[in-house]
Formats: C-alpha cells, sequence, structure tokens
RNA sequence: UGGGGCGUCGUCUAAUGGUAGGACACCUGGUUUUGGUCCAGGCAGUUGGGGUUCGAGUCCCUACGCCCCAGCCA
C-alpha cells in the first residue's frame, strides 16, 4: 500500500499506528440497527470497515445496535447476516449484540450517578422538549437536576424494577443546558420502556439511548476506529464526554459520508414505506436498494464491491450516478455470464427455401469472452423468430438490421436475406418470408462478403415461453428527497412485464445462479417466482446500446 | 441571530506548498459473428475576492453557497 491515494480514514490510521495511539491495532466494526433491511449504503459501511481491519490485518465485528425493542425484530437480523455474508464478508463468528452488554451498560450508568454526573429527572417529554431550548436560546435545568446521589441511585434501581410507567423517568447526563452543542445538554441516558425486546424478552424495562449504548459498545469490544455517518459528527463530543467520565478504553470515532445513488431513495423510514404501501412488492423488490432486491434483480456481491472501491470515501455529500454502479455490474457480468438466444418480442420468419421437416443443430459460443465456456447446439428450423425491433420495411440509413431485400446474418447460423413481408388486414406485419443461403453455415461465408448486421433467433417450434420483467428506474427525480413528497415522483412505467418470450430450450433447465447475458439485449436473471411450467426472468440491466441513443 | 461539517470536470474521487490526475457519463475513430466487449483519441474542474510565497486546490483573511443538529429514534 502506497502512501499516495489514500482516503482521509486511512491517513487518520496512518497517523495513530505512528503515534502508537491504539497499539498499532485497528479493529473496527459494522454496527446495524435490525429494524429493516441491509441496502446499498449499508454495503458501503461494511465494505469500508471490513476492508479497513483486512487492510491493516485486523478484524471487523458485526454487531446489531438492538436498544431499542420497539422497532427491531429477528427478520432484520437474519436478513442482515444474510446480506452481509451474500456481500461476500465473513464476520467469523464475530457476531454480537448490544443487547449483551445491558448488565454492564447498567453497572457503568451507576458509576455515573455515583459520579454525579447523571440524576433521575421527572420531567414529562414534552417539558423536556419545552426546556431544551433552541438553537439559539439556552435551555433551563431541570428541577429534579441536583437531587441527593443516594436518591438518584434508589430511583434509578426503581425505573429498572419496573416501578415506573413508560416517559415517567429519565436518568439524563449532568452537562450543561446552555451548551451550544443541543447534544450536551443533559441529553437522555435511560428511558422505561416496558416492551419485549427481540433478546431480551421481558427482562429489562429501561434501555439505553443511542449516545450512551454506542460508545460503551465500542468500548467493550476493543474497537478502535468507529466509523459513522456525518450525521453523528455533533454526538461526538458526548461519546467523547461518556467515555471519558467513566474513564474507560476510549475508541475513536470517525464520520464519513453516507452513499447516495441518483434516482433511488435510501432512507429506511422511505423504503418502509414503499413496501408498505405496496409501490414494490417487498424488501426483495428487484427495484429495490436493498441488498436483497439487488440479489433478486441479478446484481453480483463483486460488481457492488468494486463499485464500493470505485466510489471511495470522503466527507462531501454526495449523489453517486447511478450508472457507475450499472458500469460495475456490467464489467463483471460481461466476463462472466453465459450467453443465451431469447427474443422479447417475436416475429414469425419462415425461411420459403429451407425444407419443411428439416432440423439441424448450429455450434454457439457460450461467451466470446472466456473459450473455457465451451460451446452449446442451438436448434435451428424453418419457422423462426426474431425480435420485431430488428425488422424495419422502410428503414432509415444506416439501420443494419432486417428489411426487404436485405441480408443478415442469424448468429451462428446462416445468412439470410428478407423476401416478402406478409401483413394482415389491419396492413400489420404478421409474418417475414426470407431465404437463406445454405453455404454460409455457422454465419460466414467463403467469399468473404461483408453482411453488417447480426441477429439474434429462436427455432420456433423449439423454443420455450417465459415472462421476463423489464425494470427501470423507480424514480423520476434525480434525487427523490430533494422533492416536497418523493412518492409524486414513482416511475410508474419502472417495471415493464414482457409475456410470450422465447427462449431457446436449453433456458428450460438452466442454472439459476449463473448470471446470463440474452444476445444483444442484456443480462437477464432467472427470479424466484419461475416454476417448472413458466419461466420468468429478470432483466439485471441492458447492454450498452449506442444505436438506442440516435 | 447558536453549534458542527463540507465546497476540485456533468457525477464521484486523487493531488498533504512544486506539471490539477483517474473512473463513470458524453463525443470521435478502429476492431468485432452481440450497434456488446476491446483498443486509440477527445471534451470537461479547483465557489468568489484579497493576502503569504519563487510557486497556492493545498497556508492565512474575507465573502458566498450547501449539508447536519432542538426524539424518552439510531
Amino acid at each position: 500500500m502506497n502512501d499516495i491515494n489514500k482516503n482521509f480514514i486511512q491517513r487518520i490510521i496512518d497517523d495513530d499506528n505512528d503515534s502508537g495511539k491504539f497499539n498499532n491495532k485497528v479493529h473496527t466494526r459494522f454496527p446495524p440497527e435490525p429494524n429493516g433491511y441491509l441496502h446499498i449504503g449499508h454495503a458501503k459501511a461494511i465494505y469500508l470497515n471490513y476492508n479497513i481491519a483486512e487492510e491493516y490485518n485486523g478484524k471487523c465485528n458485526l454487531r446489531f445496535d438492538d436498544t431499542n425493542p420497539i422497532a427491531e425484530e429477528d427478520e432484520y437480523v437474519r436478513s442482515i447476516q444474510e446480506d452481509v455474508k451474500w456481500l461476500g464478508f465473513d464476520s467469523e463468528k464475530r457476531v454480537y449484540f448490544a443487547s449483551d452488554y445491558f448488565q454492564q451498560m447498567y453497572e457503568y450508568a451507576l458509576q455515573l450517578i455515583k459520579n454525579n454526573n447523571a440524576y433521575v429527572c421527572e420531567l414529562s417529554p414534552q417539558e423536556i422538549k419545552n426546556t431544551r431550548g433552541t438553537l439559539q436560546k439556552p435551555g433551563t435545568q431541570s428541577p429534579y437536576r441536583d437531587r441527593a446521589r443516594d436518591e438518584n441511585l434508589d430511583l434509578f434501581n426503581r425505573m429498572k424494577s419496573g416501578e415506573f410507567e413508560n416517559g415517567s423517568k429519565t436518568l439524563r447526563g449532568k452537562i450543561d443546558m446552555s451548551h451550544p452543542n443541543m447534544n450536551m445538554r443533559d441529553p437522555v441516558i435511560y428511558r422505561i420502556l416496558h416492551a419485549n425486546h427481540h433478546r431480551t424478552g421481558d427482562k429489562w424495562c429501561i434501555y439505553p439511548m443511542y449516545d450512551w449504548a454506542h460508545g460503551l459498545e465500542d468500548s467493550i469490544e476493543g474497537i478502535t476506529h468507529s466509523l459513522c455517518s456525518l450525521e453523528f459528527e455533533d454526538h461526538r463530543p458526548l461519546y467523547d464526554w461518556y467515555l471519558d467520565k467513566l474513564d474507560v478504553y476510549h475508541p475513536q470515532q470517525i464520520e464519513f459520508a453516507r452513499l447516495n445513488l441518483s434516482y433511488t431513495v435510501m432512507s429506511k423510514r422511505k423504503l418502509k414505506l414503499l413496501v408498505e404501501n405496496n409501490h414494490v412488492t417487498g424488501w426483495d423488490d428487484p427495484r429495490m436498494p436493498t441488498i436483497s432486491g439487488f440479489k433478486r434483480r441479478g446484481y453480483t456481491p463483486k460488481s457492488i464491491r468494486n463499485f464500493m472501491e470505485d466510489v471511495g470515501v470522503a466527507k462531501r455529500d454526495n449523489i453517486m450516478d447511478i450508472a457507475k454502479l450499472e458500469s460495475s455490474l456490467r464489467t463483471d457480468l460481461n466476463k462472466r455470464s453465459q450467453r443465451r438466444m431469447a427474443v422479447l418480442n417475436p416475429l414469425k420468419v419462415v425461411i420459403t427455401n429451407y425444407p419443411d421437416e428439416k432440423e439441424e443443430f448450429v455450434i454457439a459460443k457460450n461467451n466470446p469472452e472466456d473459450e473455457s465456456a465451451g460451446t452449446r447446439k442451438l436448434p435451428f428450423s424453418k419457422v423462426l423468430y426474431i425480435e420485431k425491433d430488428d425488422f424495419m420495411e422502410d428503414p432509415p440509413k444506416k439501420f443494419f438490421r432486417l428489411s426487404p431485400g436485405a441480408e443478415v446474418r442469424f448468429k451462428f447460423a446462416y445468412y439470410i436475406t428478407c423476401t416478402d413481408v406478409i401483413k394482415d388486414s389491419k396492413g400489420k406485419i404478421v409474418e417475414l418470408h426470407c431465404t437463406y443461403d445454405k453455404d454460409t453455415l455457422g454465419g460466414r461465408s467463403e467469399d468473404k462478403r461483408k453482411v453488417k448486421g447480426t441477429l439474434h433467433w429462436v427455432s420456433a417450434n423449439h423454443s420455450v415461453l417465459a415472462d421476463i420483467r423489464l425494470y427501470d428506474r423507480l424514480f423520476t427525480a434525480l434525487n427523490p428527497d430533494a422533492e416536497s413528497n418523493f412518492i409524486d415522483t414513482i416511475n410508474t412505467n419502472s417495471l415493464k412485464i414482457v409475456k410470450n418470450c422465447r427462449l431457446e430450450p436449453e433456458l428450460k433447465t438452466f442454472e439459476s445462479k449463473i448470471p446470463v447475458q440474452f444476445e444483444r439485449l442484456g443480462y437477464f436473471f432467472k427470479d424466484a417466482d419461475s416454476t417448472a411450467e413458466s419461466l420468468v426472468y429478470n432483466r439485471t440491466v441492458a447492454l450498452r446500446d449506442t444505436w438506442a441513443k440516435k
């Protein structure tokens, strides 16, 4: 690793290592709250934390920050672990829960009270709000602020034993009600919550607030560099205050800019709304920026990791162009995907000079980027389907697909010339009559005559049917968060289902785990909705198309 | 009128007082049995104004702009 081109976090760690601050140790953590599914913004945090640890020969913990029983569920801890693993990060059994430290946190709170740094406050939530002051004006002190030490201890213990109603009392830090940083105006440390916790059940009825819990979790686990997003910058003084007052091991919090993607929303609240109001089919809807959504859509873990490497890390607010994600995706898929033939919008083609009952098999390359992927046999016969878009009766200049009198290559098969256009009574094209040149088997000719267009095709009788789901961005606004109501900018055409697509027969039994490219169309991934009788494919991403742009 | 951050091509991100570079996007051209890939090239940036310096994206002053903070959420 050279000194140049490091990001600001690596430089901080280098400085710490130079000064011996953490004895050259690096230990990070990824601390999700199990209250929703992971999205690609989390993937940045995961990537960062695991990679920093690996780079410096350290470790990274996966820690569930489950301090609020109201919002958290087991379903989410399961999905989060699954997603982290799918992304390619091994937590090596380093899986922890904030709730495992509840007893220890409680004892630390006792210590804080004993040192006269915390007190039990009986102000209601509304009263606390009213006395906090504003951004410009200082707050006023709670009447309970100067309670005797023993009374605080007694009251706090009774809070713990369940004697009081939700919201009736809190434990608060005794800091400074006129502090310019609102977080330092006697912050709540514990609140009373008679609620069932997904792991500790009914054992506790007081739960620690984030600021109290997070620093202690980091401290207990021996974290060195505690990476979090920018909005916690204002919380760092409090993180430091607690640890200093307790005089315990003190990790360094470092803030970085979270990832934003163009044409998408990233907040859990908004994603949840999309799910609950059925704007999408679920957390794993292929249009969602969730890890499970990308997975179902056909994204690869490697493409997401490469994207994160590309994105980098800094403290500027940013909106990454989603085209960059798609570029990482195509780079990976291009090298690895198996090519297959599929016709989305079939147009019947009859090869008039081809024997009626004949069928033959042409040799098709599975992946031109990788010879080891081998070849397969593709059935060819008299009646075929091609893409409707690949024929124009009256083509513009530079249209080098099929048109009356034009000769094109049917990939891996023959040169084909269109002789007749068959229409129905309304003038709609229903069928094409063509001839083939029998001396061009494999798609090449002895005379080296040049054929500009190469089309994909399937044999009608051999083909299998499928529904194909075409996805577009979920929002029409580049930054939906900036709109007064992001729901209003939902793209009503984000999903288009194309029925009765024709696939080459091998796709009937194709393994769903392998990424596949439908020649000339894009990358597709077999959806979980597929059954033995009916195939469903998701378009992961289209191929770059410089023709369509014009 | 409080506090904390941040301003570099269209979008991300480097350059740590010494030639403003890379990626994506976009535009040319070449190769190609995918209008894909690949290859070659091009376009495009330091928020403004002062100052220090032989030399400033970088240091200082100042102005401006953007983001975050008033949950018993994280």
